[in-house]
DNA sequence: CGGGAACTTGACGCTTGTCAAGACGTGTGG
DNA sequence: CCACACGTCTTGACAAGCGTCAAGTTCCCG
């Protein structure tokens, strides 16, 4: 076994502002740190993957050097048709998972905020139907898949938790669709900030107060309405007391009334 | 091990046409078959459970009892809220899932076509989020999740069919919510006659013709659309001449018109 | 400080939802 | 076997929601 190198500890900053200091290598060239040891002093550790082996036991996951890789924004973490051999966390930065359009456009299918982990929709073919890329300065951990999947089947616990995690992104999917094929515009983007408050606060961070790492554009795609009607509900959301709205600063004033006044799913 | 009790041979009628003798007993009582044995005369075997376990290797699966139960159109196999302790295979006639709205509609989440498993929705919480309904006369296979999930620890291939089926669920999801998103209604009926035709066929049924076993109103409600939308669309495109329908009876005349006239995702 | 990306807002037209009337089919009871 | 009733589907007219196009503003980054 190789000595781990000297570990590069980066120090968390709030939902992916990196530290200016850090000079972003190329995409292609992932540190690497020895496993969880380097998840110890992880912001994220808590709601990520080494939350799933159970205490006191150690499997093939934990054996495993876990690399990470740095990504500049817009840069790709994988990208549609690549083998998926990995399953990635995001550290810091968010992310978004799209596939192209025929006619050229992007379509926003989710996105990632830190501590969680995606790259699971290519383990039923084998290739990732999506690509993913960074939507700011971001960094990954890098998961091999095939010891993840040996980690299930030596533990129960891991096991479990992988299935309940495919099958979470499975029903937040289908509240996607659901949200976007019963509501209009204006509760769709009602959900969809309090949905990004309810994800931020598990991760430590104030529900009520936090910044759009996205576009109104990628909004739009992700919710089936375009970048003018975000834009406008936003407004309107704003006008009502609901929310207050500076550019990409969200400060929810009303999370009762935002959920309460629409007829939305569930 | 007890003897085997005479197994009970279902002959297979096509896609959700159960046999006339059947006498449909009532929703709570299941009919105990043991393991794989009836599977062995199972019309849908080959996309279904047996399918997952390495020839040759037995696991915890093989030597539990699948009970099967048998519901009459419009009966619940599971309701929103209740724990989560099986996945369903149906065995023949076709289901839905879904939620309750706010405003006491209900919102079709998906349809289960014979030899589909689901159920898998309740992994997560370990309680189902939806319901699910049978939609004509039916029968399901039940498999208990607990020896499910030990199989999958016993051999790595249930393991890969297990996550492989969550990803491939995952992926429909995704699809159908960029679908929602990124299209208009005349388009999203186009694809779910086409995604209907390629499921049916995958299951050796004619790829060109089938019955609709769903009303507009549902189809409607999985499509974001209105019944009256989807009436509609579903006459335009049989004045196109990609289609013929005579009320639930389809038939696709053009699939690659279909598949081509629109700006279909990917 | 300048340029461009991101965002906001308005006007107009298309798509789709809503409401309504009527046709078709199926199952039930006379 | 027929008549009736109900569920399902089709089609039309109108209105609302949202997309498209366009102009102008704000902010960020170089």
């Amino acid at each position: 076994m190789q000595m781990p190198p000297a570990v590069h500890t980066v120090r968390f900053a709030p939902c992916g502002t990196p530290p200016a200091h850090l000079n972003l290598p190329d995409e292609r060239a992932p540190t690497l740190a020895p496993g969880h040891a380097a998840c110890a002093t992880c912001m994220v550790r808590h709601v990520c993957l080494p939350s799933w082996t159970e205490p006191g036991t150690r499997t093939t996951l934990d054996r495993t050097p876990i690399a990470r890789r740095r990504l500049r924004k817009g840069q790709s973490v994988f990208r549609e048709g690549e083998r998926c051999e990995f399953i990635f966390a995001a550290r810091y930065g968010s992310f978004k998972s799209v596939t192209c359009l025929r006619d050229g456009r992007e379509q926003v299918m989710s996105f990632h905020l830190p501590g969680e982990l995606f790259g699971f929709d290519g383990l039923a073919t084998g290739m990732h139907p999506t690509s993913a890329r960074a939507i700011e300065d971001a960094e990954v951990c890098v998961l091999p898949y095939a010891e993840l999947s040996e980690a299930a089947g030596e533990s129960p616990s891991v096991l479990h938790h992988l299935t309940s995690t495919l099958s979470a992104e499975l029903v937040r999917e289908r509240h996607l669709a659901s949200l976007i094929a019963a509501t209009r515009s204006e509760e769709r983007v009602a959900a969809f900030l309090l949905n990004l408050s309810q994800r931020l606060q598990a991760r430590g961070y104030s529900a009520s107060a936090f910044q759009l790492r996205m576009t109104r554009e990628e909004i739009g795609s992700y919710l089936g309405a375009t970048l003018e009607t975000v834009s406008r509900c936003l407004s309107s959301l704003a006008r009502q007391g609901f929310v207050t709205v500076r550019r990409r600063q969200i400060e929810i004033l009303d999370p009762e009334g935002l959920r309460a006044s629409f007829a939305d799913p569930v």
